[in-house]
DNA sequence: CGAATCCCTACTATACCACTTGGATTTATG
DNA sequence: CATAAATCCAAGTGGTATAGTAGGGATTCG
């Protein structure tokens, strides 16, 4: 019941570009060094993340990847499906390629994979990148008074 | 994000033995019919919860396993807890096991995490195999209201 | 006794994950 | 214009987990 590193490295540099937004392009460089992650292979995950259309990226020197909307406007839930896909804890309640079992609609444990899915996608459908740069702020001004007590 | 055969199969048997609560000893072979499931790796998975003390077995002819307790006391995260460990959609949050990240506290991806893995935690803690049983009812019932029209 | 059942240990094919390798192309800057 | 900084692209690779299978031993009812 794990996601992939592709989910996670991903919400991790879409976080970063969240928190350089408005200022450039950010180098996929710099978003693997702040996140600790292979730069090539997160270079792979962005990929698919421009295909989908969440980043905008810049060619040549000086260039970079930008988000291509405000932070306010991307979800969680936006980026985790574009590198994992529809998430679901089984086949058979998969959004929009559902296979169906044997049993069909008729299924009880079909209902509780539901429950589980809903739940899930309740969470990463709320929550955005800008709320996670608030949060962000919320946590450096704690640590600067924290500082001075 | 996918739970693994162990946490799905694992359900539907016990399940299964909700229905024949009260009913004696269900053997396996009973439940790996009625839910299609390969015997011999269900005995595999049916062992671990009774490790774990989910259900009991009765050796021999006439044999067979029964839920330890009713179906109302038995979560639906008792069943995938015990075959699957603490469910979390990443390591760094995993309860009583979290491997901290380079971050530590202060990370704002790790808090997205633990909103997805609380909502989880919040479906299958409160669904019971009772529930389970009542709704299968209630399929039931409709299905022969629907017979009779 | 023998058939039905649970119990236990080991083995295995396949697939996926998490990268790595090795380049080709584009573009700002000196 | 040359160079360095960067994105873009395709293919290979080692490890691990999943989802079983295989084979036999132990127990108990009839």
């Amino acid at each position: 019941m794990k996601l992939s590193t592709k989910g996670r490295y991903g919400l991790k540099a879409m976080f970063e570009l969240s928190l350089h937004f408005g200022k450039g392009p950010l180098p996929l460089k710099d978003i693997a060094e702040k996140q600790n992650i292979s730069e090539h292979y997160l270079e792979q995950l962005i990929a698919t993340l421009r295909k989908d259309g969440l980043v905008n990226s810049v060619r040549g020197a000086q260039g970079g990847y930008l988000l291509s909307s405000e932070p306010k406007d991307i979800t969680v839930g936006d980026v985790i499906r574009s590198l994992e896909g529809n998430i679901a804890p089984a086949d058979c309640v998969i959004e929009g390629e559902a296979i169906d079992c044997d049993k069909g609609e008729f299924c009880v444990t079909r209902g509780v994979w539901k429950k589980i899915r809903d739940s899930v996608n309740q969470v990463i459908d709320t929550v955005t990148l800008q709320d996670m740069v608030d949060e962000q702020e919320e946590i450096d001004k704690n640590k600067s008074y924290m500082f001075y007590i």
